[in-house]
DNA sequence: TTGAAAGCGCTAACAC
DNA sequence: GTGTTAGCGCTTTCAA
């Protein structure tokens, strides 16, 4: 059977405490006691039973993944960041999909909080925007972390990738192709990467001295059929863009399907872009050009400094902003 | 603070085995008592502390999905039906991303099991097809359910999908439009899911008197690359065929490349079809006829076997076999 | 610096 | 049918 700290504490010839403190890194041992136990813990192989040190300690040593988002590459890619650094660090993670349209979200989040026992919280957009989460969080008292909020004015830790730089660079790029009449597709409203990129987007623009015609900015909902109404739109009217700057992958993959339609060639006569290095992007063909966000270091940082919030240990700043990465792929090329 | 076992009984005025009693579905309570006991849990919001009740009972109420796929949109689908389902039936999930190529594998599940407490385990392919895994955990007496398993040789039950059936279908839709020319690029040689689905292909071959040839036949490993690398023989050899049948959208997406490259129109001058419903199919034009797999339903009932497995109740079959949908879009059309 | 004892919240064993 | 008691494996408290 399994070996419990009291066969470690007999083979040691020590208590139980002093093994407890040596494996929790207590101080106040003796040197020679510690090799004692550690020889003793390696020799039967003991791990402690999570379940018996969350009952009776302070801590649960789970932290819960919340989040509510349609892109599967995005959520695996967040949880196997957040995996990876929760268990270096001897953390469960426990992954919590949820709805965010559900009315009862709240009322769900808050039973799972009052019943199960969780350290923190990891939460992202929308959620992480969600002001009754938040309180319901504070209130509790329970550590949380946001990643990739579009609101600051919480005093609460988060991460989030440069967004704007990003989009500013991405702009640059197609402006350095030669390309002044440049169309962007926003995403959803009440998503705040839609107006981070919108922004980067502006501001290229401007230094650069292009106007941006109200006819080539179109509102998108970063779903492909969003993207499709959109791209035919730009495609149609009188002034006709020669790149589009989508906002994710799925709308920039719907600009492909219109232009297809319409005999437009890409990248020869359209340059098209867009935002997440999702798996479409290099399943379609010309492939796109595209950002890719660093969300699984996103993650692991959010774990990393909600476990010192757990921990109370010093903090770092409250915000950890990563960078993100320009892929050039094939449906860009330079203006004809 | 959080009711306990001990609050309700007072409360209720019974003893706190008697609470336990109800709260678990035993037998021997008067109605009366229950009453009384049901009435103290709801007026405290009582909720079981799994933690404490996996320490002292013999199960942790813990099931863990053991998964390596590098698919995200399957594994995310999976994961939500194991976790629907868990949690109506008051068992956690905890999810286990592996990587089937490491070579300490099998240790560190085995590291895993020895040390923390889960109750059972699903396991999809490849790690369902693994023999030291199911090996390993029939040594320890570890309950497990396997997920579209390539091998049915073992006596542990699974569920899976009628690949074999589904394929068929298909093949006999593209010989329905016409199509006699038909290649198949075969998936990755190690999976089940290859074998099965150009067995389906073939008996509907067989069955209407098409010849396969073996030029129309490719080997491919499921990757976009591989598929592109089918598709440039196909469609560059003497035999060239007039359907494509890629054995998943991955591979479909890239004939879809190949095609564009060189003027071959789709579906005007060449069919083609997908499997998995992946999002590149909706996401790409034209958009790919497709197999849906119920991989939702799949694993919700995978959790439903596995909670029977360890709940030592009545079996139902070993296999449960779930049916296919063809998902008909934009990418076949009779022949010319 | 170390250890003995109590007890987290629950279920199992057994008594009544 | 119902209750009492012990104890899961660990951490906490407090005494030495």
């Amino acid at each position: 059977m399994k070996a419990t700290i009291k066969d470690v504490a007999s083979l040691a010839g020590v208590s139980v405490k002093t093994v407890s403190r040596v494996i929790n890194n207590e101080p106040n041992v003796r040197p020679a006691m510690q090799d004692k136990v550690n020889s003793a813990v390696a020799e039967l192989n003991f791990k402690r039973n999570p379940l018996a040190r969350g009952l009776r300690g302070q801590n649960s040593f789970i932290i819960t993944l919340l989040y509510s988002n349609p892109n599967p590459s995005y959520v695996l890619e967040l949880q196997n960041g957040a995996i990876e650094q929760a268990n270096a660090e001897g953390f469960n993670l426990q992954i919590l999909p949820c709805d965010h349209t559900n009315k009862n979200l709240v009322r769900n989040i808050e039973s799972i909080i009052a019943h199960s026992s969780q350290d923190g919280f990891l939460l992202t957009h929308p959620l992480c925007d969600n002001e009754e989460i938040i309180a319901l969080l504070e209130k509790n008292n329970i550590p949380f972390v946001r990643i990739s909020p579009f609101h600051h004015k919480h005093s609460s830790p988060y991460v989030l990738s440069d967004d704007h730089l990003a989009a500013y660079e991405m702009t640059k790029h197609l402006i350095s192709l030669g390309h002044t009449d440049i169309a962007i597709i926003k995403g959803h409203p009440d998503y705040g990467a839609t107006h981070k990129r919108y922004e980067g987007f502006s501001r290229a623009m401007k230094e650069m001295n292009l106007e941006v015609d109200d006819s080539l900015v179109k509102e998108g909902l970063f779903t492909f059929e969003s993207g499709e109404t959109c791209a035919r739109q730009l495609l149609t009217q009188e002034h006709k863009p020669t790149a589009i700057f989508a906002s994710n992958d799925y709308m920039a993959a719907a600009v492909l399907k219109v232009a297809a339609q319409m005999h437009v060639k890409i990248p020869a006569n359209l340059s098209v872009v867009g935002y997440d290095d999702a798996p479409v992007s290099k399943q379609i063909w010309p492939s796109l050009t595209t950002v890719k966000q660093p969300i699984y270091d996103l993650a692991k940082h959010a774990v990393q400094k909600l476990i010192r919030h757990i921990k109370k240990q010093d903090f770092d700043d409250i915000e950890s902003k990563f960078q993100c990465k320009l892929v050039l792929r094939n449906s860009t090329s330079p203006k004809m």
